[in-house]
DNA sequence: GAGTGGTCTAGACCACTGT
DNA sequence: CAGTGGTCTAGACCACTCC
């Protein structure tokens, strides 16, 4: 029999067939939404068994190239609008909290959460209070076993159903104790947002420090985020600090990356005038 | 014979060998670096066929808990410390090109592109001039068709002969058409970098704007990149604006995820005092 | 009911690693 | 050399979708 590895190519079966179907995503012959042939049929068409052919697609759905539709086939995957959540944000949160009480609600209902509106959007909050472990204190720059308010939030959009954003955050109690209302989830959504209610106990933040990175999706997470397989994560913690450059606030998110785009706007200060070089 | 599915719990084989091992893996029980069981271990341990548990083994593989060495085994991944590649750089980069030529020599020596160290990376650059794709055309904001100096750099860490980043430059080739030297990728590395580059031809770049989103490598990029299965591409635009809000240059980079954090700062202006304050 | 992907089995040969 | 992962085969039953 025929068996495995290669006849003429140097390559192996495998790579043959994603290199095939890849090179046919690319070039458009097979454009988004095109449904591919069933694992039997590409079996058939390079004399390879099943579970060859079938490799040979799960590649492609890890590159995130093709997305499967269980029990009815795989197709090119469109790859969905990714929504920008733009560092503009920051500085908007910001303003807004300056903003009489009714304003701060309008804005709010308009505008949240790094760009995206509330409207699209069903939040659910959670908070509770729990001791610091090495990587948060060291974080934020307090003692282990300190206390600290941690909120969760998640929103979905109430159309797919889909979870659009989930984030942890964390601020040491001690800052925020002098206003019980902030300890409250039930006071959800605060108008104006986390920089209103820093506001209420004097403490205002002057510069918010954002570290991405990515990784892949546990399975529950995939699950959980309705991701097709191939698509990962991007993680990314904001951290606040206020003037004294004291740590106030960290904040953990995940988006799924084929769904978000970020972005970050760095002003640059300008050149000094030829009269005031020093060269 | 006991074919496929579940015995006794509601799962698939390969979800209760994955969840016991992860379960392994977060708890200690299993340290970075750890050898996993091998596969007919494995199989012999949960009563499955080898190909089973190659699949479990194999989830946890595109999860990037777990690294394989083939033939030799599979070992949980010991996560590689990131490096951070932070905006301030923007501005440093800025400032160096205001600096005289033996300075702007020393400073790019020891600090440069998003802050690695030279020390630590080996450069190739490779110019050509390129047409505008639409694509480009739009996020140039320029027409279809004009003519764009493409830059292409690839740095790779002489130690472990492993590619740090690869990049994509895109200018407007009219731009820069008043100093040939810039066309001549002989030049590189140019002291100075790109913001001094275009200095010379007049243009002082006054805001970056970073896009990021990220992605799984193509199997090629993978092997390129010497990367695990299981490690997402971060994948970073930089869009450069002179003072008139001119696109002057797109730069496309990707790193490997699991070696890179990315920074960003956002300084925020202070709250007006309530002197100041209209409410 | 035909077709699809989801899961699984029980073999096989290979190239390579370690001792 | 025995052991490992890499690749492949030729079957199988299942749950589900689409017509």
């Amino acid at each position: 029999m025929a068996n495995q590895a290669a006849t003429m190519t140097n390559q192996t079966a495998t790579s043959r067939i994603t290199g095939d179907i890849r090179k046919k995503i690319q070039n458009g012959e097979l454009g988004p939404g095109a449904l591919l042939p069933s694992e039997p049929e590409l079996a058939r068409e390079y004399a390879v068994s099943r579970q060859t052919a079938r490799t040979a697609l799960q590649t492609l759905e890890r590159e995130g190239l093709v997305t499967v539709r269980a029990r009815r086939g795989r197709i090119v995957r469109v790859p969905p609008r990714r929504a920008v959540r733009s560092s503009d944000r920051h500085q908007e949160e910001k303003d807004r909290a300056m903003l009489p009480a009714h304003e701060r609600k309008e804005v709010g209902e308009a505008e949240t959460n790094f760009g995206m509106s509330i409207a699209d959007q069903q939040f659910a909050a959670a908070y509770d209070v729990i001791i610091a472990t090495e990587e948060l204190a060291r974080a934020l720059n307090v003692d282990l076993g300190t206390a600290l308010l941690r909120r969760k939030w998640v929103s979905t959009d109430p159309k797919t159903e889909r979870l659009l954003s989930t984030s942890v955050s964390y601020i040491p109690k001690s800052l925020v104790d002098s206003n019980p209302a902030l300890l409250d989830q039930g006071n959800e959504p605060w108008p104006g947002g986390t920089m209103h209610q820093l506001f209420t106990v004097g403490i205002e933040i002057m510069r918010i420090v954002d570290e991405v990175t990515a990784r892949m999706p546990t399975s529950a997470e995939a699950q959980a985020w309705e991701m097709p397989s191939g698509i990962p994560l991007l993680i990314c913690r904001r951290i606040s600090f206020d003037a004294d450059g004291r740590t106030i606030e960290i904040s953990d998110a995940g988006y799924p990356a084929d769904r978000t785009q970020l972005r970050f706007i760095t002003p640059l200060k300008p050149w000094p005038t030829p009269a005031e070089r020093i060269d």
